[in-house]
DNA sequence: AATATGAATGGGACCGCTCCCAGTTATGAA
DNA sequence: TTCATAACTGGGAGCGGTCCCATTCATATT
C-alpha cells in the first residue's frame, strides 16, 4: 500500500497525493476529496518511515524519562507528566513514544534514541541537576525541552514550578501560623526540585528570623519509605512542624509519626508538596502546595512542537504558578502548649 | 553522518560499512576493525528510518496498553509487564517503545502504530475480552503476541498464567480450611483475567459442594475503590472468607472490613491474586497467588523477538505457573465461632 | 488578439540504508 | 603454471515518501 497505488487508483500523480496528505492548499477541491476517498476506502496509512527519510519530520515525539521503569510507575507525579504530554501532543496530531530502558541499556540506547532521526523532538523529564545526557542532547541538533529547570539554563529550554518559591511560601505560612521549631524533609538533593525546595525553607526560616539547625533538615528521596525513614530520624529532634518536600514522602512520615505514637496535626503539623490526588483524602488532609504537574507536561509539549515547526535561537524558559493548599494537616503551636 | 561518509573515512564501500553494521561475517578482520574504529570515532548511528524503509527492521518493538494513562500507570502490574519486556528487548539489542495515547486519540492513531513500519512487532496488554484492536492486529502483517490469553486463542499467540487454574487453588485452600461461606470479588468481568478467576472460584465451589450464591459474588474493577465498594457491598451478606480477584483491590476490601470494624483476619478471610510487593508488607501480610507478571513480560518479548526472527505459521501459547502464597491475612474457621 | 499571471498538476532527483549481483583478488588443487 | 573455488568487496537498484522545478491550462490584463 503505497503512495503510488493510491495515486493510480485516483488517477493523479504521486505529488498530488503526497499535497493532499500534507494538507498543501495547491489541491483543487475535487482532487482532494477523489484522493481523501480512495485513502479512506484503502485504509491507508502512510510510511513513517519513508516519510521521514524524504521529509524529516514524522509527527512523533519522543517522551525520556530516565530513571528505571520501576520508579517511573510508582511514582504519580510521572502518571500525570505523562498524561498531560500525550493529550497535549494528540491534540495537534502528534503520538508521543516513551522510551523504555532498563538503566544500564539505557546508556548505549540513548544515542540511538537521539539520533535514529525517528523522532522530531524530545522531552526530558531528569531533574538529575548533572544529567550527563543534558550535554549529549546539547551536542545534537534534535529540538528538546526539559521539565524541571536546568540550572545551567541559559542555553536549553524549560518548562518548570517555582519550587524555592512554593516552599518559601510553605515555610512562611508555617512561621506565620507560629511555629518555630520547622523542620524539613528534603527530596534528593542532586535532583533540582529537591535542592530548590530546600533553598526556598531556608529563605523562608531566614526571612522569619528562626534558625536553621542542621538536625531539622533531614534528606529524603521522593519515596514513602524514604519520608518515613527521614521522619524516624527527625523526630528525636522535636520539631513542631515539618515541611516535607512531597505529598508522598509525607505519607511516610504520617506513618511514621502514628506509629510513634504522634497525632497529626495535634502533637505534630506535617506539610507536603505536590498536591497528588490522594493527598486530599488522606489521614489527616494534606497541607500542600498544588503544582499544575499535567499542565506542565501539556505545555512542555505545546511549546516542544513550537519549537519543532518554527525553529529559533532563542529558548524558552517558563514558569507556571504553585498555589498554598491548606488543609487539616497543620495545627498551630497552641495545640502542643509543652513548647 | 551517513553511512557514505563512514565509507569514505574508512575506504570501503557503503556496502562494506553496512556488512560491518549488520554483523556479516563476509568481512575480512582487517576491514571490520577499521570501519568500527571509524564509526566509533564519529559517533555514528545509523538512521532508523532508512534501515527500516531499505531492509525491513528496526531493531524496536511496540509496547500497546490500550488502556489510558492513568490507569496504566496507577496499577504496579503494568510497571512489572514493561519492567519483564524492557529488559528481555534490551538484553538481545531492541529497544522498546511505550505508545501513549488517550483513548480518543487512540482509536485514530492505532492504524498508524500499526502500518507506520517503525516498530518490528507488538506486544498487546489489553486483556479486553472483545477488544476491536485485535481484528486491526490480525489483518495486519504486523507480528503480535498477547499478554493475555484471548478466548478464540488459536489464531493468535500469547502467554498468559491459567488464572482458572490458580483462583482454583486459593478457594480450594480457603475450602479445605474449613470455610464455607466463601464470597469472591471479581475483578471486571470484560476483562479475560477476571472472567477467568471467576470461573475458578465456581469450579473450586462446585468442587467442593459449596453452594454458588449471587450475593457472594460481587463484580470489582482491579482498582482499590472498586475493592472498597465492593466489600461494603458484599459485608452484609456476612462471608467468613473472601476471595478477591486482585491484591489493589484487597487493599480497599481490607479497609473497609477494617472500617466496619471487622478484624482480618479473625473475622473474616480476605485473600488476594498478584503477589504485589506491597502484599508481604501490607497489615495483615496477604494470603495471595504469586503470579510471574515480569516473567510474563520478558517471555512475551522474547517470543516475540523470535517471531520476528523467523517468521512461521505456529502460534505459540504459553502458560506460566502460578503459586499460592500463604501469609497471614486468611485464618481459620475456628476463629469466629459465630458461624 | 496577444500576453502575462496564477492555479493545479506531473515528473525527476534525492533522503540513507539494505540487498543482490558482479567483479576482484587470494588460495589451493590439478 | 593454470584454473576452479572461495573470500571479500564494490556498485546498482530500489524501499516509499517529499521537495523542487517544469508544464499545462484557464483566466485576467492590456
Amino acid at each position: 500500500m503505497t503512495i503510488k497505488e493510491i495515486a493510480a487508483l485516483a488517477q493523479v500523480s504521486r505529488s498530488t497525493v503526497s499535497r493532499v496528505l500534507n494538507n498543501d492548499p495547491d489541491v483543487s477541491e475535487d482532487t482532494r476529496v477523489r484522493v481523501k476517498q480512495v485513502i479512506e476506502k484503502i485504509n491507508y496509512h502512510p510510511n513513517i518511515a519513508a516519510r521521514r527519510l524524504a521529509g524529516g519530520h514524522t509527527g512523533v515525539i519522543g517522551l525520556l524519562m530516565p530513571m528505571g521503569v520501576s520508579t517511573l510507575f510508582s511514582d504519580p507525579y510521572f502518571s500525570l507528566i505523562v498524561q498531560g504530554v500525550a493529550s497535549a501532543s494528540n491534540s495537534v496530531d502528534h503520538t508521543v513514544v516513551l522510551w523504555l530502558a532498563e538503566p544500564e541499556f539505557e546508556r548505549r540506547t540513548i544515542g540511538q534514541f537521539l539520533h535514529n532521526h525517528i523522532i522530531d523532538g524530545a522531552i526530558i523529564a531528569s531533574n538529575l541537576i548533572d544529567d550527563p545526557l543534558l550535554k549529549a542532547l546539547t551536542d545534537s541538533d534534535l529540538p528538546f525541552i526539559l521539565i524541571g529547570r536546568h540550572p545551567a539554563s541559559a542555553e536549553v529550554s524549560y518548562v518548570d514550578v517555582d519550587n524555592q518559591n512554593a516552599a518559601f511560601e510553605m515555610v512562611s505560612y508555617l512561621a506565620r501560623t507560629g511555629f518555630s521549631q520547622i523542620a524539613t524533609i528534603t527530596g534528593k538533593l542532586d535532583m533540582i526540585a529537591g535542592f530548590d525546595r530546600l533553598a526556598g525553607y531556608k529563605q523562608a526560616m531566614r526571612h522569619y528570623n528562626l534558625p536553621i539547625q542542621q538536625k531539622m533538615i533531614i534528606e529524603g528521596d521522593f519515596s514513602e519509605q524514604g519520608g518515613y525513614n527521614a521522619m524516624m530520624k527527625l523526630l528525636p529532634a522535636q520539631p513542631e512542624a515539618v515541611f516535607v518536600a512531597s505529598d508522598t514522602m509525607a505519607m511516610g512520615a504520617i506513618r511514621a509519626a502514628h506509629e510513634c505514637g504522634r497525632r497529626v496535626p495535634e502533637d505534630i503539623s506535617i506539610a507536603g508538596y505536590d498536591d497528588m490526588p490522594f493527598a486530599a483524602s488522606s489521614n489527616p488532609p494534606l497541607t500542600t502546595i498544588r503544582q499544575p504537574v499535567q499542565q506542565c507536561g501539556a505545555i512542555a509539549a505545546q511549546t516542544l512542537i513550537d519549537m519543532i515547526d518554527r525553529p529559533s535561537a532563542t529558548h524558552h524558559h517558563i514558569i507556571l504558578p504553585t498555589e498554598l493548599v491548606i488543609r487539616s494537616s497543620c495545627g498551630s503551636p497552641k495545640f502542643h502548649p509543652t513548647h
